[in-house]
DNA sequence: TTATTTCTGTATCACTCACTACAAAATCCT
DNA sequence: AGGATTTTGTAGTGAGTGATACAGAAATAA
């Protein structure tokens, strides 16, 4: 008749209730590593900026370390390019290269935390351990694009992949530079018809 | 009779003499910025591999940042691409453009300090004085490149220098992912074809 | 109510950071 | 030789780092 039991994300445990919304810290979390790398993002300024103490900070998420892995997952989640439509099945692999590479520009830009967020973590942290989770990310993004381009045209997948994270890299860079998105878009497009001259002459 | 007014360069000061050689740290220094970059290289880090103890390192060198700038100027000089060359008076801007991004690729992969010590410290670095540094070092660069374009095609200068830059961050992102020379070659060559298709279709 | 559990705030912890005070040592100038 | 000057090694500075001990507060369970 009643329906307690459907609630099952706050069961409604035991103890003091936390006085802080973990997803919206973890958002507020994510945009700052974003913005500012793990290494200049402090604990202090984190705990500033959640309006929370130290102790419900590690409570909550174990350590600064670990906040930053579930920030750059979170990234991919809710900001990850569209790398399925870009690629989608008979799409020809110069052309869907250039609409991921579109994709970048206009995510890369936009906000004030530029560039993408797992590739600019992924070199340059002095913290070995959150660079390694952020080359983690990348890795996986990579190998995902990889396996996508490889139902496209095997033969090229390699080389389309590899330059296509170089692309990205680019993009993200000059995104960080502070390009606009106008320019960005043609960046890309400048990039995309590369490999689409070099796929064409091989053949 | 004597040639004792010759030598300029150790020109026998009073005091007690330094114990080590000043260039041959500013190069082992340099070495490590650009391998283990600004943040995670600290000043203990530095004192130890070069023998000194704080007081030496801060007599001669002023303090960590200063450091950080002449090293920075160092590897301009020393390690620089060769832009003259590669955008020669006369030369097709494509071809120089082509030519440019080759010098990075092999310049990138080289040694264990891939990727270019400016671009990759332009960004990401936790002590803001620092990325300041780098950003000024690589906007002389641009500025220069844009120059020495212009020179060869008024009209795509602008097209033209940024694409490079955003090229050069990708070939340096992908050195430092530990893509090999051979691959990074043909990704510069890819990427040259792009600006060369476009300049082409756009005339 | 009473016990149990969980979170919260205060006040730190040990550690590393860039940097320096101080006096002895080593050179040049007179 | 003797004074002036600069570097050297020892030892330590204050500030900032990530992370915690502890006790009180706020909820549920009995």
């Amino acid at each position: 008749m009643s329906d307690t039991e459907i609630n099952t994300q706050t069961t409604a445990r035991r103890g003091r209730p936390r006085a802080f919304d973990r997803e919206v810290a973890l958002a507020k979390a994510q945009a700052l590593f974003h913005a500012r790398g793990y290494d200049a993002l402090s604990v202090a300024d984190l705990t500033h900026a959640l309006g929370i103490n130290p102790p419900s900070f590690y409570a909550a998420f174990g350590s600064k370390l670990e906040l930053y892995d579930e920030a750059l997952r979170r990234y991919e989640k809710t900001e990850g390019l569209d790398v399925d439509t870009a690629l989608a099945p008979g799409t020809p692999l110069s052309e869907g290269v250039a609409r991921l590479l579109r994709y970048a520009a206009d995510a890369y830009a936009s906000g004030e935390a530029c560039g993408c967020m797992v590739i600019e973590a992924a070199r340059g942290t002095a913290d070995a351990a959150a660079g390694e989770k952020a080359r983690e990310r990348m890795e996986a993004s990579r190998s995902y694009i990889h396996q996508r381009i490889s139902s496209l045209d095997a033969g090229h997948a390699d080389l389309a992949s590899d330059y296509v994270m170089m692309s990205l890299a680019g993009l993200s860079a000059s995104a960080r530079n502070g390009m606009p998105t106008a320019r960005l878009r043609i960046m890309a497009a400048i990039a995309a018809d590369g490999l689409k001259s070099q796929l064409e002459h091989a053949a």
